[in-house]
RNA sequence: GGGCUCGUGGUCUAGCUGGUUAUGACGUCGCCUUGACAUGGCGGAGGUCCCCGGUUCGAAUCCGGGCGGGCCCA
C-alpha cells in the first residue's frame, strides 16, 4: 500500500458503524480529497496516449444544479472516467458559461434594481459577483457528486480569455463577408429593450379580441368593406388590403383601392390564395409590420417597410395623435374612437398563439432596428452534409437538427442590445456610420472604454464610438469545441484535438448550441467540431410532469445527496438511457445504496481468499494458474466464462454510450450469480489456499469494481485501495486497466453451471421444506449417465448443501419416459410456415405426440403426415424437443430432476406443512 | 397544425432486426437467521404489452388509423 499511516488510521475509524456497515458519506469524502490531491484527473497535453476529449457544457452561472444537471453531468462523468480506464488522454473540462440575460435578470431581482437605470460597468460588476458566487457553489457540487472535471483545463466564458476569442472568431468571420449590419425586421423584446434571436421566442396561446372595422372604398365611399384585425393599432402602417382570388363576396374590390379609417390611407386590394376565406370576414389588411405572417406579404409584394412602434413598445409619429403611447393604450384609444364614429362593427374573443419574450413573456414585437447579422442561409447544405459526418447517439436527434435547418429563414441575429456579455469590438463611424474592427492582437477589447486601432473613420474622417452593443451568448458558446482545441492560442494541439471526440448535451439545444457549433466549425476551422454526439433526455419530477419551481416538485439534488450520497445517486443516473426523459426515481436511488452495500460486503468476504498473501506470492499463484487451467475446478471455470461474457457485454454497452445496460449487465452478474450462487459454493473452501479458488476470487474480485468504476466511483475506489492496491500497480482505480476477459472455455463451465443448478435445486428445496439452507442433511446420490464429468464438483456441491456425503450412482433403475414432443419454433416457422397449424396439432395429441417423440429419440428424426394434404414431411432433431420425465423405481426417497441429473436426498426430514 | 419520441402487472422499467410460458426493480403476501450482507435469501399473487384495423402459420415487436404524455418548431 502506499497510502499513508494517516490515511490507514482513517480508514479504521470511520469504515464501519456500530452495526458492521460503512457510512458512505466520509467513505465518499475521503476519495474525493484522495483524488484532488493525487491529480488523476490530468489532461496531459505531452501524451502519447491517443486523446479523447469532451466538449463538456459550460454550466450556466445562474444558480445552484438541479437534478437534471446532476443527471446529464453524471452520464458525461461515466465517458470520461471509462475512457481513461480504455488508455485514451482524457480532456474533460470544468467550465461555466457566464454572458447573458437570465444573469441579468437575477441580479436586477436580487438587488431590485433595473439594468438600464444603473450604471453598466456598475452593473457588469454585480452581474461578476453574483455569476462566482454560484461558480463555486457549483464547483463544490460537481465534486460531491464525483464529477471528473479537470480544473487544470478549466474556462468561463466571460473571462478575458474566451472573449477574446469570441470577438477574434467575429473579425474572421468579417472578414469571410458572412457579417452584415442591416436594418431588418427582427423580433424585439420591448420590455428588455433588445432583439431576441429566433431561438429566443416562446410561444404561448392566449385570448385577445377579434375587432371588424369598416374600411371604404376609395372610388364609391358607400361601399363599405368589414375587415377584421387583433392589432388596430397597427392601422397607420397598413398598405395592403388581400382577399381570397375565389372568394365570391369581395371580387368586385380586387385591383381598386381602400381608404382606412382614422388615418384615410388609401390602400391596394389585392387577390391571394394565402388569405384563409372562413377566418374572419375573409379580409385581411396589411401592416408593416404585426407579426411573421405580414412579413411574408411584405416580402411577397415589395412593400416598404414602415415603423409604427419604437423600440420601448410607443407609437410612432406615424401613428399621429397617438404617437407616443404606449401599445395598450393606443389599441384602447384606437378601438374607442372607431367605435365612437361607428366604424367598430364588432368585438368577440379570439384565441391566438403569441410569441413571447423567453425570458420576460413580454409578447414580441416585429421591428426595424440596425442589428448585425452572420449569414447562415446560404449554409443549409453544408450543415446537413456535416451533420451526417457526426455520429448521433441516438441516431434520431439528427432529424431534429435536419428539420430546423430545413425551416430556417432568417439569418443569426448576433447582437444584443445588453450589458453583460461579450462586447461587439467595433467602433463606428458617428458621421458615415462606417464600422472599424479591432485588431486581433488587440484582443479582448471593450469599445466602451478602449480606444479604436485608428483615430479618425477612413472612409470619411468622422468621428468613431465604440459600439455599446454585445454578443448573442450562443456566439460564445459556439466556439467551445475551438476553444478547448486551443484554436488560435496553439496550432500544433489544434492540429491534434480538432475535431473534438465527443459533445455531450440536452436535445432542447440542438437548434441553437448544436446548429452554431457546427456552422462556427465549418466557417474557422473548415471541419465539424466532433465527432460524436451524444444526447441526453430530461429529468422529469417523480410524477413525470416536468420540474418547475412553481409547481414546487422541482428536486434538489443535494437532498437526496444528504440521505443517500452520491454513488446511489450516480446508479440512478445510469439507468436513464439516452434521448428519453425519466422521471427522478427515488427507488433507483435506494437501490443503488443497496448495491454499493453489496459490492461492499461481496469483496469483504472474496478478498478472503488471498488478503493474506504477499504480493510476490499471488501473482506467482496468477501465472502457475494461467499456464494451468486444469487447476481450476469446474464452478470456478463456470462464473469465470460469465465473467468474460459480462465483460464483452459491458464494454460493447459503454462503447455505444448505453450506461443502463452496462451496469445492468455487471450488478445482475455479481448479485445474482456471484452472490447467490458462486459465493455460496465456495465459502467451505475459501481459505483453504487452493490457486483455483485464488485465481478465480482475484479475477472477478478485481474484475467487478473495474466494470463498475465508471458509475460508482467512490465505492469502487474504497474497494481498490482496500484489498487490490496493495497487489496492483495503478496508485487509483480510475487510472487502472479496464479488464480483459479471461479465456475460459464452455467445456468445464458447463459442468460448473450444472454443479450450481443442482444446488439451487436442492437449496430450494430446503427452502421450500422449511430446512434452513445450513441445516445438515443426509446422503445424497447424483444419478446421471455420463456421471464422471460432475466427479470434480462433488465437493462443491457437498460443502455447499450440508450432505453428509455425496455420491455419483449410475442406476439401471432410473428410466426415461418420454412425455410428448414440444416444436421449435424458429426453425420450423420459417420452413413449414403455413403448415405449422397441422404440425402442432399433432405434436399435441397425446398419443400421436409420445409415439413421434419415441421415435425421435430412436431414429433423430421423425417422418409424419400432419394431415393437411400436403404430403409426408420429415424432421430433424434441431426440430422439435422431446419432452420426458425421470422415473425412479421402488425406493421411498425425494428426487429433483435437474436437466439430465436426478438428485435423490435420502433421511431428509421435511418439516410438515 | 408539423417533426421527433414514448405509452408493458399497483409504480417505474427491459425486450421491440416477429417464434410457445414477457425482463428486472420497488411495493405486496408467505416462509427461512444461511460461515460478507435481514439494506439478506427462497417462493407466491398480480399483465386485455394504450385502443382499432391490417400483414403473417405466428405480433408487445412490422404497417395504417386513432387516443394520451413529452420535447422541438409553426
Amino acid at each position: 500500500m502506499t497510502m499513508t499511516g494517516t490515511a490507514n488510521e482513517e480508514l479504521d475509524t470511520t469504515r464501519e458503524t456500530a452495526e458492521g456497515g460503512f457510512e458512505i458519506h466520509s467513505m465518499e469524502k475521503r476519495w474525493q480529497d484522495f483524488w484532488d490531491r493525487e491529480g488523476i484527473y490530468r489532461f496531459d497535453p505531452s501524451s502519447k496516449k491517443p486523446p479523447f476529449t469532451i466538449d463538456n457544457p459550460p454550466r450556466y452561472a445562474s444558480g445552484p444544479l438541479h437534478a437534471g444537471h446532476a443527471v446529464h453531468y453524471t452520464h458525461i462523468d461515466f465517458v470520461a472516467r471509462y475512457k481513461r480506464m480504455r488508455g485514451f488522454n482524457v480532456m474533460f473540462p470544468l467550465c461555466f458559461d457566464v454572458n447573458g440575460m437570465p444573469i441579468e435578470v437575477k441580479v436586477e431581482k436580487e438587488y431590485n434594481i433595473k439594468m438600464r437605470e444603473y450604471d453598466r460597468h456598475e452593473f457588469i460588476k454585480l452581474c461578476k459577483e453574483f455569476a462566482n458566487g454560484n461558480i463555486s457553489e457549483m464547483t463544490r457540487q460537481f465534486r460531491i457528486f464525483g464529477e471528473s472535471m479537470d480544473p487544470s483545463v478549466y474556462y468561463q466564458t466571460d473571462a478575458k480569455y474566451y472573449r477574446r476569442l469570441t470577438q477574434i472568431s467575429f473579425i474572421r468571420m468579417f472578414g469571410m463577408g458572412r457579417i452584415y449590419k442591416a436594418n431588418h425586421p427582427v423580433n424585439w423584446c420591448p420590455r428588455c429593450g433588445t432583439a431576441l434571436a429566433e431561438s429566443e421566442v416562446e410561444y404561448q396561446d392566449n385570448i385577445t379580441k377579434l375587432n371588424t372595422i369598416h374600411f371604404t372604398q376609395a372610388d364609391d365611399p358607400c361601399r363599405k368593406v368589414a375587415i377584421a384585425t387583433t392589432r388596430p393599432e397597427l392601422l397607420c402602417t397598413c398598405q395592403l388590403v388581400a382577399v381570397h382570388p375565389d372568394d365570391r363576396r369581395y371580387m368586385d374590390i380586387v385591383g381598386r383601392e381602400l381608404v382606412t379609417p382614422i388615418f384615410d390611407r388609401k390602400v391596394p386590394v389585392v387577390a391571394d390564395d394565402a388569405v384563409q376565406k372562413d377566418y374572419g370576414t375573409g379580409v385581411v389588411m396589411i401592416c408593416t409590420i404585426g407579426d411573421k405572417e405580414d412579413l411574408r406579404w411584405v416580402f411577397k409584394y415589395g412593400l416598404r417597410l414602415e415603423k409604427g412602434i419604437d423600440e420601448h413598445g410607443r407609437m410612432t409619429e406615424l401613428a399621429g395623435i397617438y404617437s407616443g403611447l404606449e401599445l395598450k393604450e393606443a389599441r384602447k384609444r384606437i378601438i374607442k374612437d372607431l367605435s365612437a364614429s361607428g366604424k367598430l362593427i364588432k368585438q368577440e374573443d379570439n384565441p391566438q398563439n403569441v410569441g413571447t419574450c423567453w425570458r420576460c413573456h413580454t409578447a414580441i414585437e416585429y421591428l426595424q432596428v440596425p442589428q448585425w447579422f452572420m449569414k447562415i442561409l446560404d449554409m443549409k447544405e453544408e450543415v446537413l452534409n456535416a451533420a451526417d459526418r457526426v455520429e448521433w447517439f441516438p441516431e434520431f436527434m439528427k432529424v431534429r437538427l435536419r428539420e430546423w435547418v430545413n425551416s430556417l429563414t432568417w439569418d443569426w441575429v448576433i447582437s444584443r442590445q445588453r450589458y453583460f456579455a461579450t462586447p461587439i469590438p467595433v467602433w463606428e463611424c458617428t458621421k458615415c456610420g462606417a464600422p472599424v474592427l479591432a485588431n486581433e492582437e488587440d484582443c479582448y477589447v471593450d469599445p466602451t472604454i478602449d480606444s479604436p486601432p485608428v483615430k479618425k473613420c477612413p472612409r470619411c474622417g468622422g468621428k468613431l464610438k465604440g459600439s455599446e452593443e454585445v454578443f448573442d451568448t450562443w456566439m460564445d458558446s459556439s466556439i467551445t469545441p475551438l476553444y478547448n482545441s486551443f484554436w488560435v492560442r496553439d496550432g500544433s494541439q489544434f492540429e491534434k484535438l480538432y475535431p473534438m471526440s465527443l459533445r455531450p448535451q440536452s436535445h432542447d439545444i440542438i437548434r441553437t448550441w448544436a446548429f452554431y457549433s457546427i456552422v462556427r466549425g465549418l466557417k474557422l476551422a473548415d471541419d465539424i467540431p466532433w465527432k460524436t454526439i451524444m444526447m441526453g433526455g430530461f429529468i422529469l419530477a417523480p410524477d413525470g410532469t416536468p420540474m418547475h419551481a412553481s409547481k414546487g416538485n422541482a428536486v434538489d439534488p443535494l437532498e437526496y445527496h444528504r440521505e443517500y450520497g452520491a454513488d446511489p445517486i450516480r446508479y440512478y443516473a445510469a439507468t436513464c438511457t439516452l434521448g428519453k426523459d425519466h422521471p427522478f426515481r427515488i427507488n433507483d436511488v435506494r437501490r443503488g445504496s443497496q448495491i454499493v452495500r453489496k459490492l461492499y460486503n461481496i469483496e469483504r468476504l472474496l478478498s478472503q481468499a488471498f488478503k493474506e498473501l504477499r504480493p510476490k506470492e499471488l501473482i506467482a499463484i496468477m501465472e502457475k494458474v494461467r499456464s494451468d487451467r486444469s487447476l481450476i475446478l469446474p464452478v470456478d471455470k463456470w462464473v469465470l466464462n460469465r465473467f468474460s461474457q459480462i465483460v464483452d457485454e459491458a464494454t460493447e454497452a459503454a462503447d455505444t454510450y448505453q450506461f443502463d445496460k452496462s451496469v445492468k449487465a455487471v450488478v445482475d452478474f455479481m448479485w445474482l450469480e456471484v452472490a447467490d450462487h458462486y459465493l455460496e459454493m465456495i465459502k467451505h473452501r475459501l481459505r483453504e489456499g487452493d490457486m483455483g479458488t485464488i485465481y478465480t476470487a482475484y479475477t472477478i474480485g478485481i474484475g467487478i469494481p473495474k466494470l463498475l468504476a465508471p458509475f460508482l466511483p467512490h465505492i469502487t475506489e474504497d474497494v481498490y485501495q482496500e484489498h487490490y492496491r496493495a497487489f496492483e500497480g495503478a496508485r487509483s482505480i480510475h487510472i487502472s486497466e479496464w479488464p480483459k476477459p479471461p479465456t475460459i472455455g464452455d467445456a468445464g463451465a458447463k459442468i460448473g453451471l450444472l454443479a450450481v443448478d443442482i444446488v439451487a435445486a436442492v437449496r430450494r428445496f430446503k427452502s421450500d421444506n422449511k430446512i434452513a439452507l445450513g441445516a445438515p442433511i443426509g446422503p445424497v446420490r447424483l444419478i446421471t449417465k455420463e456421471h464422471q464429468r460432475l466427479a470434480p464438483s462433488l465437493e462443491d456441491i457437498r460443502g455447499t448443501i450440508k450432505a453428509s456425503e455425496v455420491t455419483l450412482e449410475r442406476s439401471e433403475d432410473l428410466t426415461e419416459e418420454v412425455t410428448g414432443l414440444r416444436p421449435i419454433f424458429k426453425e420450423l416457422g420459417p420452413k413449414y410456415r403455413d403448415r405449422m397449424k397441422a404440425i402442432v396439432e399433432v405434436f399435441n395429441d397425446p398419443v400421436k405426440g409420445v409415439e413421434l417423440a419415441q421415435a425421435l429419440t430412436i431414429d433423430g428424426n421423425i417422418s409424419f403426415d400432419p394431415g393437411d394434404g400436403l404430403g409426408e414431411i420429415t424432421l430433424g432433431p434441431n426440430m422439435a424437443e422431446v419432452e420426458s420425465k425421470w422415473v425412479f423405481q421402488g425406493r421411498d426417497v425425494r428426487y429433483l430432476p435437474v436437466g439430465d441429473v436426478i438428485v435423490v436426498l435420502e433421511s431428509v426430514q421435511p418439516h410438515s406443512p
